[in-house]
DNA sequence: CTTGTTGCAAATTCTTTGCATGACA
DNA sequence: TGTCATGCAAAGAATTTGCAACAAG
């Protein structure tokens, strides 16, 4: 079963999602289910893939988490520090991310969302290139 | 085997492809590889599913079509009229879309670019709400 | 005990590919 | 006649789900 709210709104406790925001808050980098998976198990966290999936969609469906979504159809996640919504540019070969300054960016979606009809928009911004670092290890 | 250019950098002519094409045309929406087949079929054109898959990944390499990604993975595409790099404002519902004014954001994006020290960026920008004649339907 | 969580395997969904066939230059 | 496009079925990849075992309150 898909895990369910308790009377306060909390999740019930759970070791493995523990362990599995855990591992996702020990990374400053976007991260596959699948990667993510096989990294804990590898640390020798006994986890199953499924666990790892139905973690991450819920951090997801909470907003707990940012998610980006690869050409491939892969759905990438990091671990939202502060609460606030971000956007950020990503690095094609290392999977490192840095935040960007996105303020213009809200204002142009707010202005564009008034002016056209439609209600419950939501956006995505995504940036990806390859970083300094990245260019100079391909050289 | 996928499709080559010839000598002047044209494709080989193609019924199939052709027909593809003109499918997307048709519509101002954007459309899965999947809907575009059976829209097709049901119009009686006799195609693969591969081959409309195979015209569309085309399609997309070179620039003749705008994609988004739904968030479940699967892609949907929209013929690019006059070829310029457009952003849409998608319906959720009917997947009817709108282009919308960007400059403020292109304008954004290369400010972040050359703060970045990334180089080769690229950019999506999603906008997906509900229509004005939607949000009526759901009354 | 009862209820929610986990893991495994099977099922889904979207997309790509191998390969024999068919069509056009 | 050779080359490339096409279709079908099989292969792949990412994610979800059914279900029995299990853990915690």
């Amino acid at each position: 079963m898909s895990p369910v709210s308790t009377a306060d709104g909390q999740l019930r406790p759970s070791h493995r999602r523990t362990a599995v925001v855990e591992a996702l808050k020990g990374g400053n980098r976007f991260v596959s289910a699948q990667e993510l998976h096989m990294r804990m198990v590898a640390e020798g966290t006994r986890i199953g893939l499924s666990t790892v999936y139905r973690a991450l969609r819920d951090a997801e469906e909470t907003g707990r988490v940012d998610v980006v979504q690869a050409g491939t159809g892969e759905k990438r996640y990091r671990w939202r520090r502060g609460g606030e919504h971000r956007h950020y540019l990503v690095c094609r070969v290392c999977a490192a991310s840095r935040p960007v300054e996105a303020e213009a960016v809200e204002a142009w979606v707010a202005s564009v969302v008034s002016a056209s009809g439609f209600a419950a928009v939501e956006h995505t911004v995504e940036l990806d290139g390859v970083c300094a670092r990245c260019q100079r290890a391909a050289d």
